[in-house]
DNA sequence: AATGAATGAGATTTCATTCAT
DNA sequence: CATGAATGAAATCTCATTCAT
C-alpha cells in the first residue's frame, strides 16, 4: 500500500501508462502492441489502462497527441532560432536545415510519422493530430520566418507557405529511401550532406538577385 | 463445375488472389486484414491461399512486389515520355510533373506506401521491395532524363541523382499534409498547381542562365 | 452471479479444469481431444484454460502429476496394508494381490499408463512424471515390505528390489491381453484368479525351505 | 514416365506406402502423423495413398498388421528353437529369454505397442489385431515348448498356458520403467541380468523336485 | 492408376475488454 | 481507485479427404 495516494498518484499512473504506450506502439506497431504489453511496461494492471484510457485506440490517440506536441515543440525550438542573420544566410539556414533534419531522424519522430500512417485509414482523425499539432504549426513558424527574412531582403519570396512547404520537402523528401523508412541509421556527414544541398537548391531559388 | 481448369485454372486462382490481397489489405491493413476476407474477396477457399503462399506474410510480400512493379510501370512510363522539348522546357517538365503526381496520388500508390511504411519494423525487407523495385528505378530514370536535357543546354544541373531527388521532393514533399495521408482526394486544379509551383521552384534553381 | 467468488473461486476453476482434462484426454486420448471440450466439461471459457495452463501440452503434464499422484496413493495404501501376517503368509500376499489388481484396472489407471505410453515420444518428460511419482515409488515400497517379510523369516529373497519388480510383473504382466489394453473389464473371478496364480508362482520361488 | 509398370509398379507402390506408414506413424504417432509426410515419405501423391488404403485408420490399421505379423515371425522363431536341451535347461531357458528381450526391447516392436495402447480407445480392434496376430501366438508356442520340457520331465508345469504368461512377464514386466516405455535403449549386459533373473525365479518356481 | 489442386471443418492460441472485490 | 480473473470473438494455420485430369 503507497503511504499516500491521491490526484498525484493517479496522475502519476496516467503519465506512466501514456509513456509506456508510446514505447510499445513504437516498438511493435499498433496492431501488434498488446495492452498487456503496455500494462506491463507501465507497471499497473491492464484494467487500470482501460479505467484512464478507456480503450485502445484512444490510448493510441493520447499517445500521438503527446508526441505531436513533443515533436512539435522540438522543431519549433529550432525554426525559431532562424532570426535575421545580417548577412549569411545560407550559414543560418543550413544550420537550421541541419537541426530539423535531426528532428525528423529522430527515432521517435519516425514511430510518430509510421503510426499515423499506419493507422490512418483506421482512425481518421489521426492525421488531424498529427498534421494540426506538429506539421501545419512548424510549417506555419517556418513560413513566417522565411516571409521576415523576406521583408529584410534577405530573400526573395512572393509565397512564403509554399517557400516553407518546398523547403521541408527539398529537406525530407528523399529521407524514407535513405533510411529505409527509418530503419537505419544516416551518419552525420550524410545528414550534413544533405542539408547543405537542400539549402543550395532553395537559394539558387529564393537568393535575391 | 467450372468450365476449365488444369494449369491455367490454378494460376488464375494464385492471381485471383494476389488482386484480392491487395485490395483487402490496402482497404484494411496487414494486421487488420482476415485471411479469410481474402479469401472470400478471391472467392477461393482459405487452405487455398495458404497453399498457394504459404502464410500470411508471404502473401503481403508478394502482394507488394506486384504493386511495386506495377507503380514502377506507371512511373516509368510517364519518366520516359519526358524528351528533348525543342524550346520548351518548363511545358515538358509541368507535364510530367502533372502526371507523376496523378500517379502518386493514386489509391493504389498510398494504399502501397502506406503499407510499406506501417509494416517496415515487422518485415524489413518489405523497404527493399518497394525502394528496389519502384521507388530508385524511377528515380534513376528521372535522373537519366535530366542529364539528357541538360546536356542538350536546356537544364543545367551538376549533380542529377540528387537533382532528380528534389524534383521527386518538390512535387510530393508536401502531399501527405494536403491529402491526409492519402486520405483525402484533391481536385484537379489544386494538382495542376503543385505541379506548376514544383516546377517553377525547380527551374528557378536549375534553368541555364 | 456466482455466490461466491474470491482467491477460493480460482482454485475451484482450476481444479475444476484439471478434472476436466483427466477425463477427455482419458476418454479421446491427447490429440483427439479439443481444449475447447475440456473447457466445456469444466463449465469455464476456453481462454481461462490458458491462462490457468499456459498451453495444452502443459494442461496434460499436469493432468497427469495429479492422476499419478492419486494412484500413486491408491496403491501405496494398499502396498503399506501388508504388514506381518503371523502365519498366513499367502493369504497376506494374495489379499494385497487383488487389491493392487483392483487398483491397477481401474479405468483411471489405464487411461493413465494409456497417455503416458502414447505421447511419451513427443513429450519424453512424462515418463519421469508417470514413474518418479507413481510407480517406483509403489515398487520401492513394496519392496520394503518383502524385505521385512524376508527378515520375519516369512519369505526367503536376496534382493527385493527385483523380487517386488516380479511380482508387480505376475500380477499384471498378461493385463494387457486380458483386458484388451483396458479396453474390457474381467469379471472378479478371473481377477482373484490371476491374484491366486501370481502369488502361487511368487511363493513357489520365494517361499522359505 | 515409368517405362514398366502394370500390377508390378502397383503393388509395389503399395508396399512403399506401408513402409512409409510404418516409419512415420512409429516416429509421429498416429494423430501427429500428416499423411502428406507418409506420401512424400513413400515418394507417391497424397490421393495415391487414399486410392490404395481409402483412409488414414485403415492404413494405420494395415501397417499394424504387417509389423503385428513381422513382430510375430521374430519372436516365434526364437520360441521354436527351445527344444529339448537334454540336461541344461536353464541354459536353453536363458538364451530364449534373452532373444525374446531383444525382440521386445527392438525400436520397432515398442512403436507397434505404442500404436496400439495409444489408439485402442479410438479403434478397439487394433488390439484384436495385434492380440491375435502377435502376442496370443507367441504365448501359444511357448506354452506348447513348456509343454513339451514338462513332458520330458525338465520342468514341472501344471498350467502350460499360465507358466508361459508368467515367463513373459518376468521377463518383460519391468521393462516399461527401465526404458522409460522404450524411450531409452539398455545396455547388452543389463539385458542379460533381466533375462538370468527372470529364468532364475521361473525355475526356482517351476524347475522338477 | 496416379496426381495436383482445392477445400470444409476444426485445431490451438491470442486479445481487447468487463466485472466483482 | 486498482486489480486479478474471466471471457467472447476472432486470428492464423493445418489436415484428412475429394475431384477433375
Amino acid at each position: 500500500m503507497p503511504v499516500t495516494t491521491g490526484p498525484r498518484g493517479r496522475i502519476d499512473k496516467r503519465s506512466a501508462i501514456l509513456v509506456a504506450a508510446t514505447t510499445v506502439f513504437a516498438r511493435a506497431g499498433y496492431a501488434q502492441a498488446g495492452v498487456d504489453e503496455i500494462a506491463a511496461e507501465a507497471g499497473v494492471a491492464k484494467a487500470t489502462v482501460y479505467s484512464h484510457f478507456g480503450d485502445k485506440q484512444n490510448l493510441l490517440r493520447e499517445a500521438l497527441v503527446a508526441e505531436s506536441d513533443r515533436a512539435a515543440e522540438a522543431n519549433l525550438a529550432v525554426v525559431e532560432g532562424l532570426l535575421d542573420p545580417g548577412g549569411d544566410v545560407r550559414g543560418a539556414l543550413e544550420d537550421v536545415a541541419l537541426r530539423l533534419l535531426e528532428c525528423f531522424t529522430d527515432e521517435r519522430s519516425w514511430a510518430l510519422r509510421r503510426l499515423v500512417t499506419a493507422e490512418v485509414v483506421q482512425f481518421p482523425d489521426l492525421a488531424d493530430v498529427f498534421l494540426g499539432r506538429a506539421a501545419s504549426r512548424v510549417n506555419q513558424a517556418l513560413a513566417d520566418r522565411l516571409l521576415a527574412l523576406s521583408v529584410a531582403g534577405e530573400l526573395r519570396i512572393a509565397d512564403p507557405a509554399t517557400a516553407a512547404e518546398q523547403f521541408g520537402s527539398l529537406l525530407t523528401g528523399g529521407m524514407d529511401a535513405r533510411t529505409r523508412f527509418g530503419t537505419r541509421a544516416l551518419p552525420a556527414a550524410e545528414l550534413a550532406g544533405i542539408a547543405r544541398s537542400a539549402v543550395d537548391t532553395f537559394l539558387r531559388a529564393f537568393a535575391p538577385v
